[in-house]
Formats: C-alpha cells, sequence, structure tokens
RNA sequence: GGGAGUGUGCCGGAGUGGUCAAUCGGAGCAGACUGUAAAUCUGCCGGCCUUAGGCCUACGUAGGUUCAAAUCCUACCGCUCCCA
C-alpha cells in the first residue's frame, strides 16, 4: 500500500461510509486511512461477536459485509469472540440473565459461527483474524479492573439508554453490568483496534472504547455504527433470542419464505439496509421502482427482494428454485419437492403418535388440538378422528398447518 | 442495619379462602379471507386419559392453619423504594 492520492482517499472514505448510520469520526476515518497507507500497514478493524446462540443472521451480515470492504481494500478483520463475556451473560437482554453456556458450549458455537461468517468475509489469513477475549480477560488482576472501572463514571453510565430506562423502571440493574462497555472497549485496547464495527444499540459500548483506548496512549479507533435490520415481526431488531430472525444458513426455501412472511411495510428497511449486501444489488432507479406500490405489486416486490437474498447465499440457480417452490406450495397449495422423511414407529399408529414422532407437535394435547382444528391432512385428507389409526404406506404425506410437511417412510 | 411494598402461565398483568388450570392484553398456533402482507373474524393456547367429563402437576421456596389456599400464618430467598 503506497501513499492515497487525494481522490482515491475521497473514494474509499465515501465507499466506506455509504450505509452507515454513523461514523465516530468520518475526519479520523480519513486520517487513518491516510495514516496506514502512509505507514504501509493494514487497518485493524474489530467485530465483536457474541456466541451465545450458533446462528448468523442477515442483521450480522449488515456490519459483515462493510468490514469486508475494509478487507477487500487490503485491510484485516480482527472477529472477537466474545467467549469470557458470553460466560457472565450480557445485560443488554433487559431483565433476565441469559443462561450462562458451558465452554464446550461456546467452543462449538463459535465453530459455527466462523463458517458462517466465512459466507461474508474473505477468511484467508492476512485478512483475517479470530480471537476470544477471554484470551486477555480472564487474566486481569482485582486491581486490574479497578483501575478499568475508574475511567468511567456513574453519570457515563447512565447516560447509556438501556440503563437509563431500567433505572426508572425501578428494572434492576447488577453492577457487573457497569463491567460490560469496560470490557468491550477494552477488548479494543488489547488488540489496537483502528476501526470497530457495530449495531446502532452499540453506539455506547463501541464509544467507551475509544476512551479506553485514548487512556491508554492508543490512537482512538473509528465508530462505525450500521443500521439495525429489523426483525420478521416488524417491531424489534432481527436478534437470534426473539426468534424473528434469516439465518444465513436457513435452507433456500426457508429463507425465502421467511421473506415472504414479513409485512409490507418492512419492505423499505431490508431493500435499504441490505442491498449492498447482495451479490448483485440493485440500482437507485431499481429501488424506487421496486417499492413504488403503483408500479410494483409488494407481492412481487417482497419475491424479489426474497430471490436476491437466496441468490447471495446459494446462487442464482437457488434462488430461481426458491421462488418456483414457494408458487408451488403456497400459490399451487401442491406438495413441497423435498420434505423431511417420518419414520413412525409402525406401520400402523395412531394419527396423534405420527404427529409426535414427525415432530410436528410438542404433547399429545396439542396434536389433538390441531386435530380438532382441522389442520392435519394425510394425503391432502383432512383428519378429523384423532383416534383415527390409518393403515400407513411409503410415500404418503402428512401435513400439519401451512408449513409442516413430511413424507412417510415405512 | 431498620421500615414499606412486591414475587402469578412465553411476556405484561388481574385475582386476595371454595364457582381458579386461574379475568384481560400481547406473543404464538390453527381456521376463514388473502399476496405465507396488513387489517378483520373464529377457535386454541400446562400435561395425561377415548368424550360430556375425569385425573395429575402448577401461582418465588419450605413448612403450617383449614373440610378446602394462588389467596391466611411462619420462616427463608429474590427484587423495588424509603430511612440509616
Amino acid at each position: 500500500m503506497a501513499t492515497l492520492s487525494k481522490d482515491e482517499l475521497q473514494r474509499q472514505v465515501e465507499l466506506l461510509s455509504a450505509g452507515c448510520e454513523a461514523v465516530y469520526t468520518a475526519q479520523d476515518l480519513a486520517a487513518r486511512l491516510e495514516l496506514c497507507a502512509a505507514k504501509g500497514r493494514q487497518m485493524r478493524v474489530k467485530l465483536g461477536l457474541d456466541p451465545t446462540s450458533p446462528d448468523i443472521h442477515l442483521g450480522h451480515t449488515v456490519v459483515l459485509r462493510k468490514v469486508r470492504q475494509f478487507q477487500d481494500l487490503g485491510h484485516k478483520a480482527v472477529i472477537i469472540i466474545g467467549d469470557y463475556t458470553a460466560r457472565i451473560g450480557d445485560p443488554t437482554g433487559q431483565n433476565k440473565t441469559r443462561p450462562v453456556l458451558s465452554p464446550q458450549q461456546i467452543a462449538e458455537n463459535a465453530k459455527t459461527y466462523l463458517q458462517q461468517v466465512g459466507r461474508v468475509l474473505d477468511s484467508s489469513p492476512d485478512r483475517l483474524d479470530v480471537r476470544y477475549n477471554s484470551e486477555w480477560l480472564e487474566k486481569l488482576t482485582f486491581a486490574e479492573v479497578l483501575k478499568l472501572a475508574a475511567q468511567m463514571t456513574v453519570a457515563r453510565m447512565m447516560e447509556r439508554d438501556t440503563f437509563d430506562k431500567r433505572f426508572k423502571a425501578g428494572v434492576p440493574i447488577g453492577v457487573h453490568e457497569f463491567l460490560y462497555p469496560l470490557m468491550q472497549g477494552y477488548d479494543s485496547v488489547c488488540i489496537q483496534a483502528d476501526v470497530e464495527f457495530g449495531g446502532s444499540d452499540q453506539t455506547f459500548n463501541n464509544l467507551i472504547g475509544r476512551q479506553l483506548q485514548e487512556n491508554a496512549g492508543q490512537l482512538p479507533q473509528i465508530v462505525m455504527i450500521m443500521p439495525l435490520l429489523v426483525g420478521l415481526d416488524g417491531v424489534e431488531k432481527m436478534s437470534k433470542s426473539k426468534g424473528n430472525y434469516i439465518g444465513v444458513s436457513d435452507e433456500p426455501n426457508d429463507m425465502f419464505g421467511k421473506v415472504m412472511s414479513i409485512p409490507d411495510s418492512l419492505m423499505t428497511n431490508y431493500i435499504q439496509t441490505l442491498n449492498f449486501t447482495f451479490d448483485k444489488p440493485l440500482g437507485d432507479g431499481a429501488i424506487k421502482l421496486l417499492l413504488d406500490p403503483a408500479q410494483t405489486h409488494p407481492r412481487q416486490a417482497k419475491a424479489t427482494l426474497g430471490r436476491l437474498i437466496v441468490e447471495t447465499y446459494y446462487g442464482a440457480e437457488a434462488g430461481k428454485a426458491a421462488v418456483e417452490e414457494f408458487d408451488r406450495v403456497f400459490s399451487h397449495k401442491e406438495n413441497p419437492a423435498d420434505m423431511p422423511e417420518i419414520r413412525p414407529p409402525a406401520a400402523k399408529v395412531g394419527i396423534i403418535d405420527l404427529i409426535i414422532s414427525a415432530g410436528f407437535a410438542k404433547s399429545k394435547s396439542e396434536a389433538r388440538r390441531l386435530i380438532d382444528q382441522k389442520a392435519v391432512k394425510l394425503d391432502d385428507q383432512t383428519i378429523t378422528d384423532p383416534a383415527a389409526a390409518p393403515e400407513l404406506k411409503t410415500g404418503q404425506v402428512l401435513r400439519v398447518g401451512k408449513l409442516r410437511f413430511g413424507r412417510i417412510v415405512i
């Protein structure tokens, strides 16, 4: 990397800050790009991931794709797996402490994380570094923790939205929760981050990192905040714990189906925040056309959106196939091409047991209710008698509700 | 350390001795309508039993009073607030 020309610098700053909700600060970013170019070193771009769940979803990709842009400019992504933080539990989750995961579970989650992260990031060793924050957090002595804590005031902590709200609502706040932002910030100090990425709910934490770095005599990291993607429910942010997400390793048909189920009102948010993450992003004109209900039927727009997403993770073929499959199953009400197999315990079992063995209901009562509600079909025949015990044959199709299908194998 | 409150199902939140598996709202599920959209309407929403119905387990934890407790008493635990 040689010195950057004015134009090139300008171009990079624009590219990198496009789509960001906020950059603290854009001047710093330009200066750091210049500095690194001059010194011929890579910028260290930090992204923290919480390994409490095994799935990377589209919300993550917004940030990941941005990090990828840095990589493509020659810089180094540093993924921090927050294994130590996870062991204690995250305070952001309003009132409930998260279940504490065993080190094995965390390690396992981290592994699948990295596979999934690889779908977006360049994982060559020169461009990607993966660190676990237990590496340094575990070793801190109490004296060091005190020193860290002394760098922050209670007033400053209470500026944080979630703390402020909880305090006013009389919801408990653990003292240790004040340490979280400090731990995250300390991560930045340890890896000497030049840039840290986060969703807008991470702004406070990331800015703390800036301060800690300055106190430690480092150049403060540039904080780049990406907009949050709204979850499938249209209300909360997309998150694993709320179950309202589209995972990058969801099956293509699921992925597409989930997109089709989002409220129309969400499409703007989705297109605008996700577009740049697509393999083939739409141009401004195309987006306008797509989002104008007078020109594009919302269902059609959503199908396009769904296809773009599937294509990004599974290729053009899969995108097309997902659209077709969806039409087949939901518009024409035919059976899906691929269905999971159901292996009933015997060729003749009660319909309730069949439903249970297929995993379509959690309890017999639930299965019974579903039958009651005419939700159960065997080969397109609605089953109304909970005592039915039909002779089963391989190839028959059991359907429960709209989404649960299975092919019987004897 | 002292005092006042409070603890209910996935969440919020009623209930303050029997009619309570527990009003209501949200979420979720199913059905109708549709575009797996929104809005709307209907039903379900602890478990088990073949049903009208029956049984079991549940209202912070452990005991107790009572024919009978989510509801009363005692202790313990958690949380909030006030005083020190």
